[in-house]
DNA sequence: TAAAAATACTCCATAGGTATTTTAT
DNA sequence: ATAAAATACCTATGGAGTATTTTTA
């Protein structure tokens, strides 16, 4: 008994037909026959009754029918589980930030990871946008805040720009202009 | 992703082990690993983390046992019911009954029957011997209580014996011995 | 470096295809 | 008589085996 067979034996029954089931799944009628005498053969009892004009299940072909459709969900659900779980990040994230910004972020960060990654552990290094990158780079931390001098990300990193950073030159009396 | 895929995964977490799980699957190692590794490839995830003495699911492999151990569970519990359901008597049963038995068995026959086989729905006819042998005979009836001159079962049926009628020859006088 | 798994390849069993016959109304 | 399934037979894909190499604590 196999899933193959099984979801052959769900289409044929709800076609009502070997032959219109063969269409829809894309193989040769003969190839049904098979899967399902196989099948009949392995439980020792008929599944479906064949009349001239198509196929009903007999109340073991029921009771099969049942079964079939649950274990079909269950895997369909066993594969998007399992995808879900790896595509969900988890584990320890050190992201660095600097002093100055750290005191006004880190717990805001802390809050938002916790709600949207709830299997991630966050834990905040504080440091300077130079240091900061070679924590980054060596692998010593996993993400960090880093300022960059050109418009350009840091190389070698993956990067994007969080926002720009206004820098004013401000003069009491005008000296310099 | 299969049945066999999901029943090879199991035993490989179970064992530890792929070449454990190989011999107790009495299979060849290579073949797990492809299995393993065609499962890998349709989940787009490692399942497992190889080290140099054994293997451990990664958190995507524990879900998928999870989910496997059900399955592979179901799986035998449709077996089973399939051919529970195969194997339970039911639809019309007509029993034959000689006249002066059935008032006294039929009632009892026929609870016990809807305690045995609720599935079955008892019919009884009352007939003569003779004529009850052609009822069954020729299929008008399911069953029959059958007197039998000798002590040969009827022939052509399938009969088994139930008890035995003494007859005897009384006498107010001593007429005959 | 020593175990366990992965790879390369070969072989065979089972799935699937085509042509035809059988069955049941 | 006709539509549908079964049977017979052939082909091809995927499962399993042997020999060997690669990996990692």
């Amino acid at each position: 008994m196999n899933l193959r067979q099984l979801t052959y034996f769900i289409a044929i029954v709800e076609q009502g037909s070997f032959l219109k089931a063969a269409k829809v799944l894309r193989i040769a009628q003969p190839a049904l026959s098979q899967h399902i005498a196989n099948l009949e053969d392995e439980l020792g009892t008929h599944l479906l009754i064949r009349t001239p004009r198509g196929v009903t299940p007999t109340s073991a072909g029921e009771v099969l029918l049942m079964h079939a459709r649950k274990i079909s969900a269950q895997l369909k659900h066993a594969k998007d589980d399992v995808r879900l779980e790896a595509n969900t990040p988890k584990g320890d994230v050190a992201l660095v930030l600097p002093p100055m910004l750290s005191g006004y972020l880190a717990p805001r960060m802390v809050m938002r990871i916790g709600e949207l990654y709830p299997q991630i552990q966050l834990r905040i290094i504080e440091a300077r946008s130079l240091k900061s990158y070679t924590l980054v780079e060596s692998g010593r931390a996993d993400l960090g805040l880093i300022a960059s001098a050109s418009d350009t990300p840091p190389r070698q990193l993956h990067s994007f720009q969080l926002y720009q950073e206004p820098l004013f030159l401000s003069q009491k009396r005008l000296m310099l202009r």
